[in-house]
DNA sequence: CTCATCGGTAAGTAGCTACTAACCGTAAGT
DNA sequence: ACTTACGGTTAGTAGCTACTTACCGATGAG
């Protein structure tokens, strides 16, 4: 399995992008995380699992909690996909409003 | 659904992203798609439904072919996405640091 | 040494999804 | 008009996945 491949999967799931997105406005322990989800706090650990799998997230131990922190990592893989599928994207939409240009000069 | 769901949604299959990609070299009939990919030719319209409506691809009519294309709308929504949580995720990072250094300034 | 809190793990299940096979409509060639 | 090529749609199914419940280890307070 790709790298790319596990971060499309761990952003697919909407609960998992809730629990990611809880972590952009900072670090914050398990508990904190599924306070106010609409699913049990074993389910949050499951996504947050895939998550760190895909290099989205990353933890480190504080007495019994686990805070959780946004990992650039994975957004970095992401956003790399992403770039070198732009320029191709662009290339071929130019051509094609090239050709098309040809065919109706108006 | 949101919009940003159905392009995270449409990436997330490893097939599809096949297809997706191979429109990057430029625009194809659905035959010429399926042709090399696993899977058969009803497969590959069904995913390219699911990638129109997602707002990546886009069609136009030329006989009894239906030759696909990159939309480059679906790959806009997804970059904002991404960079409205690109900057939390830095800002987020480097308050995280900052931290850290105040506790071990080595 | 208890006892409570925090959180990761295992097992089992309901719901979704990607697939194939069969079918149908449409456009172009003869 | 007949035939062939192209491709979208439907019905049915196998496999995956997100969820809950129950359990267990580890840390800190008293």
């Amino acid at each position: 399995m790709t790298n790319a491949q596990r971060v499309f999967t761990a952003l697919n799931d909407p609960t998992r992008r809730a629990v990611f997105e809880r972590l952009r406005d900072g670090p914050r322990p398990v508990g904190e995380i599924a306070q106010g989800l609409p699913v049990t706090r074993p389910a949050v650990s499951q996504h947050l699992k895939v998550l760190k799998e895909a290099g989205l997230v990353d933890d480190r131990s504080e007495g019994t909690r686990r805070i959780y922190h946004i990992d650039p990592k994975g957004l970095g893989a992401m956003r790399a996909w992403l770039d070198q599928f732009w320029d191709g994207a662009l290339t071929a939409l130019a051509t094609e409003i090239e050709k098309d240009t040809k065919k109706e000069p108006k």
